[in-house]
DNA sequence: TGTCCGATTGGT
DNA sequence: CCAATCGGACAG
């Protein structure tokens, strides 16, 4: 559960830390809506068959980059992209490199949180316990507080598409601002 | 080599 | 609603 984890990086220009408090899952070859459908492996999707802990970065539109925790076994290629954060520590060094004193908009989405935390393609394959980057334990939720829903953005897909696969702190200020179509559909103790 | 397109964001 | 912006994936 990488919910109410810590994400730190110790960068040259200072450290910056924030909670994970939104998530999707990305379940691999039989998922169409992954990177790695199909056991697709090139060089952009290497790193999603590393060991769990390791770090997946992509870009997005020539522009973004998007974070994603590898959680499978060595071989099996599932992530889990890490899509909003509650700033926790070095905010003011978010706001320089977001370019906005706004603390709702400095990590609330994929490509925001990279660029708040200073995440590029130098930490593609990364390991997320042994370097600059990395996961700390932090808070622990029980699964009547995690809500769940549809993954964002991915009407690409077919069979996978409407698979509720993301994972959300209810009540939390700092998730992504997502349309209505992705509200919570229930909490993660009424699935399991 | 050429074409198509995106797990997003910010401005109109 | 729409443009930005460019590397990866894939067809030929």
């Amino acid at each position: 559960m990488l919910l109410g984890k810590l994400l730190v990086h110790e960068s040259p220009e200072g450290r910056t830390a924030g909670m994970i408090v939104e998530a999707e899952a990305y379940c691999g070859p039989f998922d169409d809506a992954a990177h790695s459908f199909g056991g697709r492996r090139t060089a952009r999707t290497e790193a999603m068959y590393a060991p769990p802990g390791h770090a997946y970065v992509f870009r997005l539109y020539g522009m973004h980059r998007c974070f994603n925790v590898v959680t499978a076994p060595e071989g099996q290629p599932q992530a889990v992209l890490i899509r909003a954060l509650e700033p926790v520590e070095g905010l003011e060094l978010m706001a320089e490199r977001r370019g906005t004193d706004e603390k709702r908009l400095l990590c609330s989405g994929p490509g925001r949180l990279c660029q708040a935390m200073g995440i590029g393609m130098e930490h593609y394959g990364q390991d997320l316990f042994s370097g600059c980057l990395r996961l700390e334990e932090y808070q622990s939720y029980p699964p009547e507080e995690i809500c769940v829903s549809p993954r964002v953005n991915v009407e690409y897909a077919t069979e996978y598409r409407d698979r509720l696969w993301r994972f959300f702190l209810k009540g939390n200020a700092f998730v992504s601002p997502v349309p209505r179509r992705y509200a919570a559909r229930c909490s993660l103790a009424e699935i399991k």
